[in-house]
DNA sequence: CTATTAAACGATAATAATTATCGTTTGTCA
DNA sequence: TGACAAACGATAATTATTATCGTTTAATAG
């Protein structure tokens, strides 16, 4: 890592308050040269490469304070166990993003104006599936 | 249930190739009584106040065919598990509901008109995230 | 530069959600 | 109505994640 990636880790942890470790800061190098959506255990093993006695646990636990603090994000802010959509008329989400709270929202009334067919790269839209994140109106009111 | 509702149910079974069964039944009854995004366990507390011997496993399992067979569907067609987000830029996902590969879609190539700000109801909208269901390229070769 | 102290670490036990197994029961259909 | 596959219930097993706790390390005051 360059003095200049040593120097922004740096300050993302003071940022943050939390201390600069070698651990973290291995793990914050390894998530910056990976891509797409990578598991703590994709993660873990990566690591692992650098310091053998990485435990698993340190790298949940400095993925979730990474996530936190904003350095990096979830992919997804859904339930992270199984729900069942009782709603069957198209709709989507909105998420609050303090409570975790999910309702729904008709399709016609969010009124985005999508569109179906073959995207550039050659995948096929068949149905925009959208998340709207933001804060529910009770946790506007608690957040005064 | 109704007699129409009866017979609706036992159509969907035929569809599917499902057995119709009392407690294949029950579970779907209450599915349509219920509201929102229930879990499992939610579902299983309420078919226990009619079929007190129902097992949780068969609730699982009868929730997973209802969605396979499209009967019902589930809130995230995310991974269940913890994934981080490397990509910085703003973007979406391309979410392959064959193959259940997630992949980024610059937020501009989609060009989704998103609007910020309240919603009727008054959720406060900060950001939108898009997953595009359909079908990646390479699963769209194999279904020749 | 060293002592103090809170933060972080590693190992691993515990938990929660889900799935697999398997012997018994039930729906389907001839 | 009998045969057989499908489904059921009980529960063991698995997977992902979190909690606990004794040890180590980074921050910082002197």
């Amino acid at each position: 890592m360059s003095a200049q990636e040593i120097k922004e880790f740096r300050e993302l942890c003071e940022r943050a308050g939390l201390a600069a470790t070698h651990q973290r800061q291995v793990i914050y190098e390894v998530l910056k040269n990976m891509h797409g959506h990578p598991s703590p255990e994709e993660v873990y093993a990566r690591v692992k490469r650098r310091i053998p006695s990485i435990s698993l646990a340190t790298v949940y636990k400095n993925l979730h304070l990474f996530i936190e603090s904003g350095v990096f994000r979830e992919v997804s802010l859904h339930h992270g166990s199984l729900r069942v959509e009782i709603n069957h008329k198209p709709h989507h989400h909105l998420v609050c993003t303090s409570c975790k709270s999910i309702s729904d929202i008709d399709a016609e009334a969010l009124g985005l104006a999508t569109q179906y067919g073959k995207l550039p790269g050659g995948f096929l839209a068949q149905r925009f599936a959208v998340d709207v994140l933001g804060l529910c109106a009770d946790c506007q009111k608690k957040a005064d």
